[in-house]
DNA sequence: TTGTATGCGTTATCAG
DNA sequence: CTGATAACGCATACAA
């Protein structure tokens, strides 16, 4: 019933040879004559042979597959990375296997411990919000399986990292509402915890005091879900709503907080960039056909992939020394389209 | 250097005992001793021992893991379809492995060819446009490997299928716009060869004719690349707006579709739906966002993933008879939001 | 140039 | 109850 493929013995039996030279002959191994080679090699091609990658596994201790965990495929940043991911992985003979996290440190362990006894050749990983212990990339690292995180980094463990220049993405894009004359810019940030959710509030704030403009506690809303809740982006833009100085600009410093932010400004009949002007991180598709067109920080989520997966595949290759950490930045790309651009009224008050 | 996980024989050497033994006792084999059984699991525990899958893999001819085949994993609907899937094969303990045809044929045979050497234990796909040759299907079906296709299927090979009601999706949207007042809808359809155009301009097609009005060619477009080339949607929506009896209202028949549709009518300054009214399948963020919201029709796309996960694991393992070729339909859903409201002039000019 | 034997990690079969 | 051995498919050191 099941799947019944030709292997080299089938071939040698046929042929009247040995399993090693017919397997030598499929190598091309130099010490074959070529009348063996090629009596095989047409065989093996009539037959419609192909090795057998398990038992080569088993053979070479290595699956020529990468694991990959992110917190959710649904999610167009990340269906990005993995097309680049995948798209280089296929080139060079290499499986991607998928594992989600959905923000649960949990899952991320299951989906870990899973893959690798998987006995994945190596790891590409953008962590949960929810990750606090390292100990486990710590460990599998100093057992020698190659680790690249990606964009979700991990500050204290020394790994080799492919990131997006987080803080100056954040910082360009509070410069531009600075310059189109916004004063009271309010944040929406992911969990602190989250390496990027830190350098995208980094970039924030240095761009408020580079211009003279004041940091206001007030103004910078953690959304610890990372907007996965709308309920969670609900409160903060009504606590911010809600205070006495309200802000006439808003960051959205991650994908689902962008497109959360606009929907509850939405559903309060607040119209961007009138009563809010809204530049945010994101990837999402549509962005340019919302009225007004919404600027966005976009992140090079295809590059990261192959930047990452390329980066493994050098690891595992041993093309590059594993314990050589390297850290690749990408930078972000600052769209500005109709909803951050100036408000005469206000920049006429200002003058 | 290389990641040296524990194996049986580790344990049996420092137990003093068989590797069958340990084998055994892991299995928790009735013919071992209780004393013997703690002895290993203890120590199987303390060294943390995982069992090799690919030896595994390799004994019992099976991987464990499934092939998943869509055109493009950066596209909303499919990467919901894969969240779907891997939450099912997550759960019974099985890896999904992602390949991308991108719409293309030989990538597709490329990527097949991939993923059985890979020893899949079977496959889930949903076929490119490209693909009219289907005898791979059909040999590799034959040979015992359980296949589900989904939502692009192949209507001349008996397979497990699990698809949408396009038919009604389009007919119910199509009555849809009917009852608004629209009379000249046209459709921007997939290439003819796959299953889903087909049915879905069928449904078109009945929805016209069950109101009393004419079925036009002129009023169908076909877009063969299944709107990744924006070109072709542009030209499609020139030559419709170019007609003598213009449309007044639009079935985008695809997500790409309708989202393309979208930015050609935009770049033309052309308004949704008082120049043009539009319904489109569509599964991308956002829509509810435009102004005005645009009505879809939704596919269960995570569903989906789920149900024809469950088919293949279900035929995988045997619960279920390979050769019994069933079908799962699935139903669309109607979202009506603003973009296909009645427009009052013309249903006054109507009356 | 080709063949034989061994091992990769595991389980199943057969002996003890 | 436990141990030795073969087998899964392949590659390779060693023999010939």
């Amino acid at each position: 019933m099941k799947f019944e493929a030709v292997t080299i013995k089938d071939i040698a039996r046929a042929l009247g040879l040995s399993t090693s030279t017919v397997s030598r002959a499929l190598r091309d191994s130099y010490e074959i004559s070529q009348e063996t080679k090629k009596l095989v090699l047409d065989y093996a091609q009539k037959i419609n042979y192909h090795p057998n990658p398990i038992a080569l596994s088993l053979k070479e201790r290595r699956s020529r597959s990468i694991g990959m965990i992110v917190c959710e495929i649904a999610n167009s940043y990340f269906s990005q990375v993995i097309n680049g991911a995948e798209s280089i992985a296929y080139n060079r003979g290499y499986n991607v296997i998928i594992g989600q996290s959905r923000e649960s440190f949990e899952r991320e362990m299951l989906n870990l411990q899973y893959l690798t006894s998987r006995s994945i050749d190596g790891l590409i990983i953008s962590v949960s919000a929810e990750t606090k212990d390292f100990s486990y990339f710590k460990e599998l690292s100093q057992k020698g399986m190659p680790i690249v995180f990606f964009d979700r980094i991990v500050d204290n463990v020394e790994t080799h990292k492919v990131i997006v220049d987080n803080y100056k993405g954040a910082y360009d894009a509070t410069v531009h509402l600075i310059r189109n004359g916004y004063r009271n810019i309010a944040t929406l940030s992911n969990a602190p915890v989250l390496s990027i959710a830190r350098d995208r509030l980094a970039g924030y704030k240095a761009a408020l005091q580079d211009n003279g403009l004041e940091v206001k506690e007030e103004m910078i809303r953690h959304c610890v879900h990372g907007g996965m809740l709308l309920d969670e982006v609900e409160t903060a833009m009504k606590d911010l709503l809600a205070l006495k100085n309200k802000p006439d600009a808003i960051l959205a410093a991650a994908d689902k907080l962008t497109t959360g932010c606009l929907r509850i400004l939405k559903a309060n009949g607040l119209k961007v960039p009138d009563d809010m002007a809204l530049v945010g991180f994101s990837n999402t598709d549509l962005t340019e056909l919302l009225d007004p067109p919404l600027s966005v920080i976009r992140q090079p989520a295809f590059e990261m992939g192959e930047v990452a997966t390329d980066l493994l595949l050098q690891l595992i290759e041993s093309k590059r020394p594993v314990t050589e950490f390297e850290t690749r930045v990408l930078t972000t790309e600052l769209i500005v389209r109709d909803s951050s651009k100036p408000i005469r009224n206000k920049v006429r008050a200002m003058v």
